[in-house]
DNA sequence: ATTGACCTTATAGCGACTATATAGTTTTAA
DNA sequence: TTAAAACTATATAGTCGCTATAAGGTCAAT
């Protein structure tokens, strides 16, 4: 199987697939005789693998260490468990300052309505006046 | 006042006020003899308020458009008010992504009861399976 | 013979900084 | 007074995960 095809079948961009190659993430596949690169099921896997990890937006390291830890079978899995739940606490700590961030932008808009002079605008003065909480 | 002063009044590293001035989104200040660059009170009041606006995540293209509706004081704000709407549903999205992300994340993370080997760990294998859905 | 679809490498761009290298200037302390 | 420390300047590269572009080689069909 050639790069387009492994695309398509994995939904991925050809680009992007040489960019995890020379990244490490994807193992160099064969060559045809015209340098071609040549793909096996294994690499559909592995590089399905990758996409799935990102769409849990696991970073390209993480998802490197989570390739070391497959590659070591029979050692226990704490430390798998322990990335999910790092990553998880990102994730809540990320959704907690978009929240309170939020809250931040509707009392801001609030401070205008509408059709106003720019002058006069509550939004542009809020912004200005630094009447504003860090977070 | 010379750059030092200027990012410890604000507080910011003095790289990124050189940053900012070559994005346009700070005037160019005067220059001494030597070349040092010599702010005045505007440039405090212009840093605090690109600051304050990316405490609010907007992003350095949205700043430099609040700054041309600064520059027309007598037209309407209503174009700044839209501004601030869709930034909020912007970060709405966000919000919303991330915590359709974080259940994913838990379900995933309750498929292990730590400390099996990694060839039997359920959260690898979850993530290996596929049996994700798209966000 | 040429078009078009595919493949190759190398390089630059995104956003918002941050870091590093190299050099000149000013201030402070021994 | 001199030497070190602290400041300033510019230019350039790195971060992250791609995406885009350029310039070319290969292959099948028309």
């Amino acid at each position: 199987m050639r790069i387009g095809q492994l695309a398509q079948s994995v939904g991925v961009d050809t680009q992007t697939i040489r960019f995890y190659e020379r990244q490490g993430l994807l193992p160099p596949p064969g060559r045809q005789e015209n340098g071609y690169r040549v793909y096996t099921e294994k690499h559909v896997e592995r590089l399905a693998f990758i996409r799935r990890c990102r769409i849990l937006d696991l970073s390209l390291a993480e998802i490197h260490e989570l390739k070391r830890y497959q590659d070591a079978p029979h050692q226990s899995c704490t430390a798998v468990n322990a990335l999910l739940d790092d990553h998880i606490s990102h994730v809540r700590s990320q959704i907690t300052a978009l929240q309170a961030l939020e809250k931040q932008l509707v009392s801001l808009r609030a401070r205008c309505n509408d059709d106003r002079e720019v002058k006069a605008c509550g939004v542009l003065a809020g912004i200005s006046e630094g009447s504003m909480h860090q977070q």
